[in-house]
DNA sequence: AGCTGCGGGCCGC
DNA sequence: GCGGCCCGCAGCT
């Protein structure tokens, strides 16, 4: 079933794939290369008919993560770990906020949480939400497979999705906590309104930092150790929620570069616009009484500076080359739908454009030094192709 | 509660 | 047989 297709778009994506490197494998085939000479960065928008073959020490990659809203779905192979994109959520009344973005939220993964999802409200305008179904596969939701195999995991995607990027697991998770913080504070405002304690709470809604948000899950999106070391918890926290949005264009090609991108992909220019328009449009939960203060506490507070080495958390912490700084400082903040990105220096040809898709540079990506021939003693030591993703997440129009 | 992986089963082509 | 999908279950966070 669609084979024809996809083995058009695969060739593509094969001759547009870096110099000699293997990709004429099939997520289905018997025997996959072993003989891999360069291994890929995690993809956290892996897009198009691509391949990636990631280091099995790659946590991301042992997980399965994708940003895009992918669930399980059974080939009736064990080997093959097979996903089909849910598409995006949005508003059935497809307002827009106050800044003119659009509203994408993740599907649930689970069925029930996603009927669930589906009777609320939209978070911006109270009216009806309405997901999106992915049909970017021949009219049928796109699909990951992830295959384990020796010290590799094999990646295929097959199809271009046709909808605008959802949050990301962990934007949908922040927005979840919030959710929760606002309504247990909500409620025991409510309760203790005469309580002095509930000073201390005041000033605010509450802030980030009092709620139990944003990722305590540090290696949920993992960064390198290195970097890691280098932030303070809740640094990491926000850091690892802009995971999903690294500071760097993602280079054209990029995943077998989607033009369709160039439409749709509005989603990613959700999160970033300019410190002078920072308050929000978009409540990051549905507010009786919308208060842009609560937001703009969100996105000021969730501004980390961060220094080198940090393309996004998708990075393989423990995988071959887990350094590879590219050396740029970046403002992140977290980017739920509520808060924004600060405009960090987008990388113009920035210190880590590759792609697979992207052929030049690839002195960029190469392991500091010792790497030549891209493996030393047998193991992949070699460094992976990419920064990582959303290259022109910036460059994206809003719809 | 929700995510994830697994596997049985059904359906259409 | 293959691919898509639904469902329930179990483990985990």
């Amino acid at each position: 079933m669609l084979k024809g297709a996809d083995e058009a778009v695969v060739e593509q994506e094969d001759s547009a794939s870096q110099q000699g490197e293997v990709t004429s494998w099939d997520i289905n085939d018997i025997k996959l290369p072993q003989d891999v000479r360069q291994i890929d960065w995690f993809q956290e928008w892996p897009d198009s008919y691509v391949k990636h073959i990631y280091s099995s020490e790659d946590k991301n990659a042992q997980r399965h993560h994708s940003s895009w809203a992918m669930r399980n779905t059974n080939n009736h192979n064990s080997r093959i770990l097979k996903k089909s994109c849910l598409g995006v959520v949005v508003c059935g009344n497809d307002c827009s906020t106050l800044d003119g973005r659009k509203i994408y939220l993740r599907p649930a993964i689970c069925d029930k949480a996603r009927q669930k999802q589906q009777r609320k409200c939209c978070p911006n305008c109270n009216g009806p939400l309405r997901l999106l179904s992915c049909r970017g596969h021949g009219g049928y939701p796109v699909t990951n497979f992830w295959r384990h195999e020796g010290q590799f995991i094999f990646f295929q995607s097959k199809g271009a999705h046709d909808h605008p990027r959802p949050e990301t697991k962990l934007e949908a998770e922040a927005r979840r906590s919030i959710q929760k913080a606002q309504t247990a504070f909500s409620t025991s405002s409510l309760r203790l309104k005469t309580i002095p304690e509930v000073e201390s709470l005041t000033g605010a809604v509450p802030m980030p930092e009092e709620l139990p948000l944003l990722l305590s899950k540090p290696d949920d999106y993992l960064l390198p150790a290195h970097f890691r070391g280098h932030l303070s918890k809740s640094s990491q926290e926000l850091t690892l929620s802009s995971s999903g949005q690294p500071p760097y264009p993602r280079a054209a090609g990029q995943d077998g570069g989607s033009r369709e991108e160039l439409t749709w992909s509005h989603s990613s220019s959700l999160r970033r616009m300019p410190s002078t328009e920072r308050l929000c449009g978009v409540p990051a939960v549905p507010c009786t009484a919308p208060s842009s203060q609560h937001c703009t506490h969100l996105s000021t507070q969730h501004v980390l500076p961060v220094t080198k080495g940090m393309h996004g958390a998708f990075r393989p912490d423990t995988g071959p080359l887990g350094d590879g700084s590219c050396g740029e400082k970046s403002l992140l903040t977290y980017r739920s739908s509520c808060v924004s990105l600060l405009p960090y220096p987008v990388a113009q040809g920035g210190p880590c454009p590759m792609a697979r898709g992207a052929k030049p540079h690839s002195q960029l990506l190469e392991p500091p030094r010792g790497s030549e021939g891209g493996r030393a003693k047998g193991s992949p030591q070699v460094g992976p192709r990419y920064c990582n993703d959303d290259m022109f997440s910036d460059l994206y129009p809003l719809r």
